[in-house]
DNA sequence: ATGTTC
Protein backbone atom coordinates (compact mmCIF):
# COMPACT_ATOMS: atom_id res chain seq x y z
CA UNK A 1 0.00 0.00 0.00
CA UNK A 2 1.15 3.50 -1.17
CA UNK A 3 1.57 4.70 2.79
CA UNK A 4 2.10 8.36 1.39
CA UNK A 5 -1.57 8.04 1.32
CA UNK A 6 -2.66 7.67 4.68
CA UNK A 7 -2.28 9.68 7.64
CA UNK A 8 -1.25 8.15 10.67
CA UNK A 9 -3.40 9.04 13.68
CA UNK A 10 -1.19 6.98 16.33
CA UNK A 11 0.87 3.76 16.15
CA UNK A 12 -1.86 1.31 15.04
CA UNK A 13 -4.17 3.37 13.07
CA UNK A 14 -4.14 5.54 9.77
CA UNK A 15 -6.79 7.24 7.82
CA UNK A 16 -7.14 8.84 4.16
CA UNK A 17 -6.74 13.01 4.27
CA UNK A 18 -10.49 13.99 2.48
CA UNK A 19 -10.06 16.07 -0.24
CA UNK A 20 -10.81 19.30 0.07
CA UNK A 21 -14.78 19.46 -0.80
CA UNK A 22 -15.04 16.18 -0.54
CA UNK A 23 -18.11 14.80 1.66
CA UNK A 24 -17.03 11.50 2.91
CA UNK A 25 -17.35 9.57 5.61
CA UNK A 26 -13.70 8.44 7.68
CA UNK A 27 -11.75 5.50 6.65
CA UNK A 28 -9.95 4.01 9.62
CA UNK A 29 -7.35 1.31 8.28
CA UNK A 30 -5.71 -0.58 11.82
CA UNK A 31 -2.43 -2.09 12.17
CA UNK A 32 0.95 -1.48 12.30
CA UNK A 33 3.09 0.61 9.56
CA UNK A 34 4.94 -2.78 8.54
CA UNK A 35 1.82 -4.44 7.87
CA UNK A 36 -0.06 -1.65 6.10
CA UNK A 37 2.65 -1.39 3.61
CA UNK A 38 2.68 -4.82 2.23
CA UNK A 39 -0.62 -4.72 1.89
CA UNK A 40 -2.56 -4.09 -1.75
CA UNK A 41 -3.76 -1.04 -2.36
CA UNK A 42 -7.21 -2.06 -3.56
CA UNK A 43 -7.95 -2.93 0.15
CA UNK A 44 -7.49 1.08 0.47
CA UNK A 45 -9.69 1.84 -2.61
CA UNK A 46 -12.06 -1.17 -1.21
CA UNK A 47 -12.77 0.37 1.74
CA UNK A 48 -12.93 3.63 0.41
CA UNK A 49 -16.00 2.65 -1.39
CA UNK A 50 -17.26 0.91 1.25
CA UNK A 51 -17.46 4.43 2.93
CA UNK A 52 -19.18 5.84 0.18
CA UNK A 53 -22.51 3.59 0.38
CA UNK A 54 -25.74 4.95 1.88
CA UNK A 55 -26.55 5.19 6.01
CA UNK A 56 -23.09 4.45 6.92
CA UNK A 57 -22.19 5.17 10.84
CA UNK A 58 -18.47 6.45 11.39
CA UNK A 59 -15.94 5.17 9.85
CA UNK A 60 -15.49 2.29 7.32
CA UNK A 61 -12.51 0.34 8.84
CA UNK A 62 -9.98 -2.45 7.98
CA UNK A 63 -8.69 -4.60 10.83
CA UNK A 64 -4.42 -5.45 10.89
CA UNK A 65 -5.43 -8.82 8.67
CA UNK A 66 -7.32 -7.31 5.96
CA UNK A 67 -6.99 -8.04 1.97
CA UNK A 68 -8.25 -7.85 -1.21
CA UNK A 69 -11.66 -8.79 -1.49
CA UNK A 70 -14.62 -8.78 -3.74
CA UNK A 71 -16.20 -5.46 -3.59
CA UNK A 72 -15.49 -4.99 0.37
CA UNK A 73 -11.49 -6.17 1.65
CA UNK A 74 -11.67 -9.16 4.12
CA UNK A 75 -11.06 -7.99 7.22
CA UNK A 76 -13.04 -5.00 6.47
CA UNK A 77 -16.11 -3.65 8.96
CA UNK A 78 -18.71 -0.70 8.45
CA UNK A 79 -22.35 -0.16 10.41
CA UNK A 80 -24.90 0.92 8.81
CA UNK A 81 -28.33 2.73 10.08
CA UNK A 82 -31.51 1.30 8.57
CA UNK A 83 -33.26 4.14 9.36
CA UNK A 84 -30.73 6.32 7.67
CA UNK A 85 -31.11 4.62 4.19
CA UNK A 86 -28.34 2.12 5.70
CA UNK A 87 -27.82 -0.68 2.75
CA UNK A 88 -26.88 -4.48 3.20
CA UNK A 89 -24.32 -6.00 0.48
CA UNK A 90 -24.03 -9.63 0.23
CA UNK A 91 -20.24 -8.60 -0.91
CA UNK A 92 -19.67 -6.92 2.83
CA UNK A 93 -20.66 -10.27 4.14
CA UNK A 94 -18.76 -12.83 1.86
CA UNK A 95 -19.49 -16.16 -0.10
CA UNK A 96 -18.88 -18.22 3.04
CA UNK A 97 -21.42 -16.52 4.92
CA UNK A 98 -20.61 -17.04 8.90
CA UNK A 99 -17.14 -18.80 7.88
CA UNK A 100 -15.85 -18.93 11.43
CA UNK A 101 -13.66 -21.13 14.44
CA UNK A 102 -15.11 -23.29 16.70
CA UNK A 103 -12.82 -24.11 19.70
CA UNK A 104 -12.09 -26.92 21.78
CA UNK A 105 -10.55 -27.16 24.92
CA UNK A 106 -9.01 -30.46 26.18
CA UNK A 107 -8.13 -32.15 29.59
CA UNK A 108 -5.22 -33.17 27.69
CA UNK A 109 -1.75 -32.71 27.58
CA UNK A 110 0.94 -32.41 25.12
CA UNK A 111 3.07 -34.52 26.86
CA UNK A 112 0.76 -37.40 27.39
CA UNK A 113 -0.53 -37.18 24.07
CA UNK A 114 1.78 -36.84 21.26
CA UNK A 115 2.86 -40.77 21.02
CA UNK A 116 -0.90 -40.71 19.88
CA UNK A 117 -0.51 -37.55 17.13
CA UNK A 118 0.25 -39.96 13.99
CA UNK A 119 -2.98 -42.04 14.74
CA UNK A 120 -5.05 -38.88 15.93
CA UNK A 121 -4.30 -37.00 12.37
CA UNK A 122 -5.11 -40.71 10.63
CA UNK A 123 -8.25 -40.84 12.42
CA UNK A 124 -9.60 -37.36 12.13
CA UNK A 125 -8.36 -37.39 8.01
CA UNK A 126 -10.71 -40.15 7.90
CA UNK A 127 -13.41 -39.47 10.07
CA UNK A 128 -14.20 -35.40 8.51
CA UNK A 129 -15.39 -35.32 5.35
CA UNK A 130 -12.65 -32.61 4.02
CA UNK A 131 -12.50 -31.07 0.13
CA UNK A 132 -14.04 -29.31 -2.71
CA UNK A 133 -17.68 -30.33 -2.92
CA UNK A 134 -17.27 -33.54 0.01
CA UNK A 135 -20.13 -34.89 1.08
CA UNK A 136 -20.68 -35.79 4.59
CA UNK A 137 -22.31 -38.90 6.61
CA UNK A 138 -25.92 -36.81 6.02
CA UNK A 139 -28.17 -36.59 3.28
CA UNK A 140 -30.90 -34.32 4.72
CA UNK A 141 -34.35 -33.81 3.28
CA UNK A 142 -35.39 -30.54 2.24
CA UNK A 143 -38.06 -30.17 5.12
CA UNK A 144 -34.57 -31.14 7.03
CA UNK A 145 -32.99 -28.77 6.26
CA UNK A 146 -35.21 -25.46 7.00
CA UNK A 147 -34.99 -27.28 10.31
CA UNK A 148 -30.89 -26.33 10.28
CA UNK A 149 -31.38 -23.21 8.75
CA UNK A 150 -34.32 -22.37 11.48
CA UNK A 151 -32.15 -23.78 14.31
CA UNK A 152 -28.38 -23.70 13.67
CA UNK A 153 -26.56 -25.75 16.24
CA UNK A 154 -29.67 -25.90 18.63
CA UNK A 155 -30.63 -28.39 15.61
CA UNK A 156 -27.76 -30.45 15.86
CA UNK A 157 -27.98 -30.66 19.64
CA UNK A 158 -31.12 -31.81 19.45
CA UNK A 159 -30.54 -34.06 16.90
CA UNK A 160 -27.51 -35.96 19.37
CA UNK A 161 -24.47 -33.88 17.95
CA UNK A 162 -22.75 -32.58 20.98
CA UNK A 163 -24.19 -31.32 24.35
CA UNK A 164 -26.88 -28.24 25.34
CA UNK A 165 -23.62 -27.05 26.98
CA UNK A 166 -22.00 -26.50 24.02
CA UNK A 167 -24.77 -23.72 23.14
CA UNK A 168 -23.85 -20.91 25.60
CA UNK A 169 -20.65 -20.54 23.93
CA UNK A 170 -21.61 -20.20 20.53
CA UNK A 171 -22.24 -16.92 19.28
CA UNK A 172 -26.29 -16.18 19.08
CA UNK A 173 -26.47 -19.09 21.81
CA UNK A 174 -26.20 -20.97 18.57
CA UNK A 175 -29.28 -20.07 16.79
CA UNK A 176 -29.19 -17.14 14.34
CA UNK A 177 -33.01 -15.54 14.59
CA UNK A 178 -34.75 -14.10 11.79
CA UNK A 179 -33.56 -16.95 9.10
CA UNK A 180 -36.03 -17.12 6.61
CA UNK A 181 -35.57 -20.62 4.93
CA UNK A 182 -37.99 -19.65 1.91
CA UNK A 183 -35.85 -16.24 1.01
CA UNK A 184 -32.73 -19.43 0.00
CA UNK A 185 -33.15 -20.74 -3.43
CA UNK A 186 -33.70 -24.52 -4.61
CA UNK A 187 -30.50 -24.69 -5.60
CA UNK A 188 -28.54 -23.52 -2.77
CA UNK A 189 -30.62 -26.16 -0.71
CA UNK A 190 -29.80 -28.61 -3.26
CA UNK A 191 -26.08 -27.80 -3.10
CA UNK A 192 -26.34 -28.07 1.29
CA UNK A 193 -28.12 -31.46 1.76
CA UNK A 194 -25.09 -33.60 1.54
CA UNK A 195 -22.35 -30.92 2.96
CA UNK A 196 -23.64 -31.05 6.31
CA UNK A 197 -20.44 -31.99 8.77
CA UNK A 198 -18.13 -31.27 6.04
CA UNK A 199 -14.64 -29.53 6.71
CA UNK A 200 -14.78 -28.09 2.82
CA UNK A 201 -11.97 -26.45 0.97
CA UNK A 202 -9.43 -23.62 0.50
CA UNK A 203 -8.58 -22.00 3.79
CA UNK A 204 -10.47 -24.09 6.08
CA UNK A 205 -8.90 -26.66 8.48
CA UNK A 206 -9.27 -28.52 11.54
CA UNK A 207 -6.43 -28.66 13.82
CA UNK A 208 -4.80 -30.12 16.94
CA UNK A 209 -3.23 -27.56 18.85
CA UNK A 210 -1.31 -26.85 22.02
CA UNK A 211 -1.21 -23.65 24.26
CA UNK A 212 2.84 -22.83 24.15
CA UNK A 213 2.44 -19.34 25.48
CA UNK A 214 -0.20 -17.42 27.93
CA UNK A 215 -0.20 -13.71 27.71
CA UNK A 216 -2.66 -12.70 30.17
CA UNK A 217 -2.89 -15.11 33.46
CA UNK A 218 -6.86 -13.73 34.75
CA UNK A 219 -8.27 -14.12 31.20
CA UNK A 220 -6.89 -17.41 30.33
CA UNK A 221 -8.42 -19.02 33.68
CA UNK A 222 -11.36 -17.55 32.89
CA UNK A 223 -11.48 -19.35 29.48
CA UNK A 224 -10.13 -22.69 31.01
CA UNK A 225 -6.48 -22.38 29.29
CA UNK A 226 -3.00 -23.42 30.61
CA UNK A 227 0.52 -24.15 29.24
CA UNK A 228 0.93 -27.02 27.68
CA UNK A 229 -2.86 -28.08 27.18
CA UNK A 230 -4.26 -29.21 23.87
CA UNK A 231 -6.89 -27.61 22.03
CA UNK A 232 -9.42 -28.41 18.99
CA UNK A 233 -9.91 -25.35 16.49
CA UNK A 234 -12.50 -26.31 13.26
CA UNK A 235 -12.42 -23.16 11.06
CA UNK A 236 -15.32 -23.90 8.28
CA UNK A 237 -18.50 -22.34 7.28
CA UNK A 238 -21.71 -22.44 5.37
CA UNK A 239 -20.23 -24.37 2.35
CA UNK A 240 -22.27 -24.88 -0.72
CA UNK A 241 -25.02 -23.30 0.48
CA UNK A 242 -23.75 -20.09 1.91
CA UNK A 243 -22.07 -19.79 -1.46
CA UNK A 244 -25.03 -20.30 -3.42
CA UNK A 245 -27.09 -17.50 -1.44
CA UNK A 246 -24.01 -15.15 -2.06
CA UNK A 247 -23.96 -15.97 -5.54
CA UNK A 248 -28.22 -15.69 -6.02
CA UNK A 249 -28.26 -12.61 -4.08
CA UNK A 250 -25.23 -10.34 -5.76
CA UNK A 251 -27.96 -10.17 -8.77
CA UNK A 252 -31.23 -9.50 -6.96
CA UNK A 253 -29.34 -6.72 -4.77
CA UNK A 254 -27.21 -5.08 -7.98
CA UNK A 255 -31.04 -5.33 -9.74
CA UNK A 256 -32.50 -3.60 -6.31
CA UNK A 257 -29.90 -0.64 -6.17
CA UNK A 258 -30.36 0.22 -10.19
CA UNK A 259 -33.85 0.44 -9.37
CA UNK A 260 -33.56 2.69 -6.48
CA UNK A 261 -31.05 4.56 -8.07
CA UNK A 262 -28.05 4.09 -5.33
CA UNK A 263 -24.22 4.86 -7.05
CA UNK A 264 -22.20 1.96 -6.51
CA UNK A 265 -18.79 3.18 -6.61
CA UNK A 266 -17.91 -0.79 -7.71
CA UNK A 267 -20.71 -3.02 -9.18
CA UNK A 268 -18.83 -6.04 -6.85
CA UNK A 269 -20.51 -3.43 -3.87
CA UNK A 270 -24.45 -4.47 -5.35
CA UNK A 271 -26.51 -3.78 -2.14
CA UNK A 272 -30.05 -2.72 -1.33
CA UNK A 273 -31.41 -0.63 1.51
CA UNK A 274 -31.87 -2.84 4.85
CA UNK A 275 -35.94 -1.52 4.81
CA UNK A 276 -35.91 -2.56 1.11
CA UNK A 277 -37.58 -5.43 0.18
CA UNK A 278 -34.59 -6.83 -1.30
CA UNK A 279 -32.62 -5.65 1.47
CA UNK A 280 -34.55 -7.75 4.13
CA UNK A 281 -35.06 -10.58 1.77
CA UNK A 282 -31.41 -11.18 1.55
CA UNK A 283 -30.78 -10.46 5.62
CA UNK A 284 -34.00 -13.41 6.13
CA UNK A 285 -31.02 -15.89 4.02
CA UNK A 286 -27.70 -14.79 5.31
CA UNK A 287 -29.54 -15.65 8.54
CA UNK A 288 -30.47 -19.07 7.55
CA UNK A 289 -27.03 -19.45 6.30
CA UNK A 290 -25.41 -18.28 9.52
CA UNK A 291 -27.38 -21.37 11.44
CA UNK A 292 -25.85 -23.88 8.84
CA UNK A 293 -22.46 -22.94 9.32
CA UNK A 294 -23.41 -23.04 13.21
CA UNK A 295 -24.96 -26.81 12.91
CA UNK A 296 -21.72 -27.86 10.55
CA UNK A 297 -19.24 -27.05 13.33
CA UNK A 298 -21.52 -28.14 15.83
CA UNK A 299 -21.70 -31.70 14.19
CA UNK A 300 -17.84 -31.78 13.24
CA UNK A 301 -17.13 -31.11 17.01
CA UNK A 302 -18.96 -33.88 17.67
CA UNK A 303 -17.05 -36.17 14.95
CA UNK A 304 -13.83 -34.65 16.57
CA UNK A 305 -14.67 -35.53 20.08
CA UNK A 306 -16.29 -39.34 18.29
CA UNK A 307 -12.61 -39.84 17.25
CA UNK A 308 -10.73 -38.43 20.50
CA UNK A 309 -12.66 -40.68 22.26
CA UNK A 310 -11.93 -43.68 20.34
CA UNK A 311 -7.85 -42.99 19.56
CA UNK A 312 -7.18 -41.21 23.48
CA UNK A 313 -9.68 -42.96 25.99
CA UNK A 314 -10.80 -40.61 29.04
CA UNK A 315 -10.23 -37.69 26.64
CA UNK A 316 -12.62 -34.56 26.77
CA UNK A 317 -13.33 -31.65 24.67
CA UNK A 318 -15.35 -28.82 25.80
CA UNK A 319 -16.30 -25.77 23.92
CA UNK A 320 -13.99 -22.60 24.79
CA UNK A 321 -16.43 -20.89 21.90
CA UNK A 322 -17.81 -20.05 18.64
CA UNK A 323 -16.99 -17.35 16.66
CA UNK A 324 -18.17 -15.94 12.79
CA UNK A 325 -16.65 -14.22 10.36
CA UNK A 326 -18.32 -13.20 7.88
CA UNK A 327 -21.95 -11.94 8.82
CA UNK A 328 -23.67 -8.46 8.90
CA UNK A 329 -25.71 -8.32 12.42
CA UNK A 330 -27.54 -6.05 14.20
CA UNK A 331 -26.43 -4.50 17.26
CA UNK A 332 -26.46 -1.99 19.99
CA UNK A 333 -24.26 0.27 20.17
CA UNK A 334 -22.94 3.80 21.29
CA UNK A 335 -22.89 6.26 18.76
CA UNK A 336 -22.10 10.25 20.21
CA UNK A 337 -23.09 8.87 23.85
CA UNK A 338 -26.53 7.37 22.38
CA UNK A 339 -27.39 4.08 22.12
CA UNK A 340 -28.51 3.01 18.58
CA UNK A 341 -29.23 -0.19 16.51
CA UNK A 342 -26.88 -1.20 13.70
CA UNK A 343 -26.63 -3.69 11.23
CA UNK A 344 -23.03 -4.41 11.10
CA UNK A 345 -21.13 -5.52 8.47
CA UNK A 346 -17.81 -7.98 9.36
CA UNK A 347 -16.55 -9.78 6.32
CA UNK A 348 -13.48 -11.59 7.69
CA UNK A 349 -13.61 -9.95 11.02
CA UNK A 350 -14.78 -11.42 14.30
CA UNK A 351 -17.06 -9.97 16.55
CA UNK A 352 -14.82 -9.08 19.74
CA UNK A 353 -17.56 -7.98 22.45
CA UNK A 354 -15.65 -5.91 25.80
CA UNK A 355 -16.29 -6.92 29.49
CA UNK A 356 -19.75 -7.23 30.59
CA UNK A 357 -21.67 -7.57 27.29
CA UNK A 358 -24.82 -9.31 27.88
CA UNK A 359 -24.51 -11.44 25.03
CA UNK A 360 -21.41 -13.28 27.01
CA UNK A 361 -21.76 -16.54 28.76
CA UNK A 362 -21.52 -16.08 32.55
CA UNK A 363 -18.11 -17.53 32.84
CA UNK A 364 -16.44 -14.54 30.21
CA UNK A 365 -18.09 -11.65 31.48
CA UNK A 366 -15.33 -10.58 33.55
CA UNK A 367 -12.91 -10.68 30.63
CA UNK A 368 -14.69 -10.33 27.73
CA UNK A 369 -15.81 -12.13 24.85
CA UNK A 370 -13.02 -15.08 23.29
CA UNK A 371 -11.67 -13.62 19.78
CA UNK A 372 -9.84 -16.61 17.71
CA UNK A 373 -7.50 -15.74 15.41
CA UNK A 374 -6.89 -18.52 13.42
CA UNK A 375 -3.29 -18.73 11.75
CA UNK A 376 -2.11 -20.13 8.40
CA UNK A 377 -0.95 -23.70 8.20
CA UNK A 378 1.48 -24.83 10.61
CA UNK A 379 2.48 -21.45 12.24
CA UNK A 380 0.20 -20.85 15.15
CA UNK A 381 -3.14 -19.31 16.16
CA UNK A 382 -4.18 -16.92 18.87
CA UNK A 383 -6.79 -16.78 21.27
CA UNK A 384 -7.25 -13.38 22.27
CA UNK A 385 -10.25 -11.50 24.58
CA UNK A 386 -12.21 -8.22 23.24
CA UNK A 387 -12.19 -5.17 25.28
CA UNK A 388 -13.97 -1.91 26.18
CA UNK A 389 -11.65 0.02 23.77
CA UNK A 390 -12.90 -2.30 21.05
CA UNK A 391 -16.12 -1.18 21.31
CA UNK A 392 -15.22 2.51 20.87
CA UNK A 393 -12.74 1.85 18.58
CA UNK A 394 -14.20 -0.69 16.08
CA UNK A 395 -17.87 -1.68 17.08
CA UNK A 396 -16.26 -4.47 19.03
CA UNK A 397 -14.18 -5.85 16.28
CA UNK A 398 -10.94 -7.56 15.42
CA UNK A 399 -9.04 -9.79 13.19
CA UNK A 400 -10.20 -13.03 12.18
CA UNK A 401 -6.63 -14.65 11.04
CA UNK A 402 -3.30 -14.26 9.83
CA UNK A 403 -4.94 -12.58 6.64
CA UNK A 404 -3.59 -13.51 2.61
CA UNK A 405 -0.11 -11.63 1.44
CA UNK A 406 -0.22 -13.59 -1.80
CA UNK A 407 -2.76 -14.45 -4.42
CA UNK A 408 -3.74 -17.83 -4.44
CA UNK A 409 -1.98 -18.38 -8.03
CA UNK A 410 0.79 -16.74 -7.25
CA UNK A 411 0.98 -18.80 -4.25
CA UNK A 412 1.14 -21.76 -6.44
CA UNK A 413 3.71 -20.95 -8.66
CA UNK A 414 6.36 -20.88 -5.53
CA UNK A 415 5.53 -23.83 -3.71
CA UNK A 416 4.82 -27.50 -4.10
CA UNK A 417 2.50 -29.03 -1.88
CA UNK A 418 3.92 -32.19 -1.07
CA UNK A 419 7.23 -30.60 -0.31
CA UNK A 420 5.73 -28.12 2.35
CA UNK A 421 4.03 -30.82 4.07
CA UNK A 422 7.68 -32.90 4.69
CA UNK A 423 8.94 -29.42 5.61
CA UNK A 424 6.04 -28.77 7.74
CA UNK A 425 6.22 -32.54 9.20
CA UNK A 426 10.04 -31.71 9.84
CA UNK A 427 8.61 -29.12 12.42
CA UNK A 428 6.52 -31.35 13.92
CA UNK A 429 3.02 -30.38 12.37
CA UNK A 430 1.58 -33.47 10.94
CA UNK A 431 -0.41 -32.70 7.52
CA UNK A 432 -3.51 -34.61 6.28
CA UNK A 433 -4.83 -33.03 3.04
CA UNK A 434 -6.37 -34.81 -0.60
CA UNK A 435 -5.07 -31.33 -2.49
CA UNK A 436 -1.78 -30.70 -3.14
CA UNK A 437 -2.46 -27.87 -4.79
CA UNK A 438 -4.80 -26.64 -1.93
CA UNK A 439 -1.39 -27.22 0.33
CA UNK A 440 0.34 -24.96 -2.31
CA UNK A 441 -2.30 -22.15 -1.94
CA UNK A 442 -2.90 -22.63 1.72
CA UNK A 443 1.65 -22.47 2.35
CA UNK A 444 2.45 -20.15 4.85
CA UNK A 445 4.44 -17.76 3.12
CA UNK A 446 1.15 -16.80 1.79
CA UNK A 447 0.14 -15.11 4.41
CA UNK A 448 0.77 -12.80 6.53
CA UNK A 449 2.56 -12.87 9.73
CA UNK A 450 0.41 -14.15 12.46
CA UNK A 451 2.23 -12.20 15.04
CA UNK A 452 2.65 -9.00 13.95
CA UNK A 453 -1.49 -9.35 13.16
CA UNK A 454 -2.03 -10.48 16.77
CA UNK A 455 0.10 -8.32 18.27
CA UNK A 456 -1.12 -5.47 16.00
CA UNK A 457 -5.08 -6.22 16.95
CA UNK A 458 -3.72 -5.85 20.77
CA UNK A 459 -2.31 -2.41 20.51
CA UNK A 460 -4.25 -1.05 18.51
CA UNK A 461 -6.88 -1.60 21.44
CA UNK A 462 -9.39 -3.98 19.52
CA UNK A 463 -8.45 -6.82 21.65
CA UNK A 464 -5.86 -8.25 24.05
CA UNK A 465 -3.76 -11.81 23.74
CA UNK A 466 -4.67 -14.46 26.32
CA UNK A 467 -2.67 -17.33 24.66
CA UNK A 468 -0.75 -18.39 21.22
CA UNK A 469 -1.31 -21.85 19.66
CA UNK A 470 0.95 -23.92 17.91
CA UNK A 471 0.05 -26.29 15.65
CA UNK A 472 0.53 -30.25 15.78
CA UNK A 473 -2.07 -31.85 13.75
CA UNK A 474 -3.74 -30.33 10.82
CA UNK A 475 -6.76 -31.54 8.49
CA UNK A 476 -7.08 -29.23 5.50
CA UNK A 477 -10.09 -28.96 3.28
C1' DA B 1 -14.82 -19.40 -0.23
C1' DT B 2 -16.90 -22.46 -4.45
C1' DG B 3 -20.19 -29.19 -7.70
C1' DT B 4 -12.35 -24.52 -8.03
C1' DT B 5 -14.47 -21.12 -15.79
C1' DC B 6 -22.72 -21.75 -13.73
Amino acid sequence: MDMARLRQLDDYCFTVPRAAGEVRSEVLLYGSAPLLRTMDDMVLTQITNVAKLPGLVGPAMTMPDAHWGYGFPIGGVAAFDPDLGGIVSAGGVGFDISCGIRCLRSNLELKDAAAQFPQLADALFQAIPAGVGEEGALKLSSHELDQVMLGGAEWAVHQGYGSESDLALIEEHGKMRGAVPGNVSELAKKRQRGEMGTLGSGNHYLEVQVVEKIFDTQAARAFGLHEGQLLVSIHCGSRGLGHQIGTDYLVSLAKAASRLGIVLPDRELACAPINSPEGQEYLGAMNAAINVALANRQILAHLTRAVFARVIPGSHLATLYDVSHNTCKLEKHRVDGKDRMLYVHRKGATRAFGPNHPALPAEYQAVGQPVIIGGSMGTGSYVLAGTAEGERRAWSSASHGAGRAMSRNAALKKWRGRELIEQLKGQGILIRTKSMRGAAEEAPGAYKDVDLVAEATEKAGLARRVAFLRPKVCIKG
